[in-house]
DNA sequence: TATCATACATACTGGTTGGTATGGAAGCAC
DNA sequence: GTGCTTCCATACCAACCAGTATGTATGATA
């Protein structure tokens, strides 16, 4: 157990500091157009630097996906519906959470970005992004599926596609206001998705 | 009105080949991806021939977008909306056309593609995508309005909103389908599209 | 404190690629 | 058939950028 402080030299905060850069700067360049000293530039190290903890771009690359989009998918979807009593509740609060500012918006989603870039030219990419995604739903369902023994839920409907349906749905969303440059698209979309989820409440027992 | 032979020049001609060239290797190596030398390779023109047509690389792009990708829409989307008694059956029909070959799913929606990849770049790119997207919502929601007086489609819904989620919708699940490379993910999401349009018919009048 | 692996910094290179300069052949005008 | 414009080919250039080679400072270890 060492304790962590700041000295000149720190592999992990050093690596850190270039996920990030990298990552910001993918985000908005996208793969192929960020430059490699652009980011060594905001991280505010050099490229030695680089080349010691990552093996080239693409590695670089891949640890974006694995450390930080990752777990940005972990901490807004996966922890809040883990284990939830009524998953509708949940992914509403989820969609409200939503940011709708300007960047965001014209952002998009740095999860589908990268995939719709890379997927069909990086394997290293696909892989891991689509074992994001797999993640998501497989998360929403168990919580849909939870639900429905919980009798949140409808049971006439089929987890599974129901949350892969909520998700394209809300990529969906986020792609499209991202190309119109418009937040009211995706707040249209939220509103949409939630009468969608409303949806799937059981109906009230009319007895 | 000349009469279109084809000699060995034939400056309309040329332009085609170069436009269809490409969009296919901009559809599959994205547009940064994709090398002006292959392209004129593809075409079987040369360097100049190109720069003829074109101002260069972006406008090359831009033009891609107003021919080909907006005809594209025009043809799957826009034409057979147009003026329809009932838009439901439309669409369905639409839906059941969409192809689910290997390479047309892990090709995803060349609209999509580009407009994820280019629109936060280039403003030229941006606005020639979101308009076609725009085009594409209207198509559906004039179709839905008109269905909604033929008495088609329910008249508590907004046919704007509804235009915009299902489109919405339907991107999300070609994106989902490219990055996991998986035709049935698409299959489920037309199953599931359908299940949303069948919902848009006014509730059969037990009277 | 001598040693050595780790953790960086700096300078350079080579390939890729969009773009340009130049020339020439085809076709229309007259 | 001469001149001019359109249309296209060829050769070349310059910038950008991932990757490498090399050097050096740090700090753990013994």
């Amino acid at each position: 157990m060492e304790a962590h402080s700041s000295p000149r030299r720190n592999a992990s905060h050093t690596r850190e500091r270039l996920l990030n850069a990298a990552f910001e700067e993918v985000y908005h360049s996208g793969f192929r157009g960020s430059d490699l000293n652009t980011i060594l530039a905001k991280a505010g190290v050099t490229k030695g630097a680089l080349y010691h903890h990552f093996d080239g771009k693409d590695a670089l690359g891949h640890a974006i996906v694995e450390n930080v989009i990752a777990k940005i998918t972990q901490d807004k979807w996966l922890a809040p519906l883990d284990d939830v009593d009524d998953p509708i509740d949940a992914l509403i609060g989820i969609l409200d959470s939503t940011g709708t500012s300007e960047a965001e918006v014209n952002g998009g989603c740095p999860l589908n970005n990268l995939a719709q870039e890379m997927s069909p030219l990086d394997e290293g990419f696909r892989l891991r992004l689509s074992e994001i995604f797999t993640n998501w739903i497989d998360g929403v369902t168990d919580a849909l599926r939870l639900g429905q023994v919980n009798g949140k839920v409808r049971r006439d409907i089929d987890p599974r596609e129901t949350a892969t349906f909520f998700v394209a749905s809300y990529e969906g969303y986020i792609s499209l206001a991202k190309t119109a440059q418009d937040a009211r698209v995706l707040r249209s979309g939220i509103r949409q998705l939630r009468v969608y989820l409303e949806g799937l409440r059981p109906p009230i027992k009319t007895a």
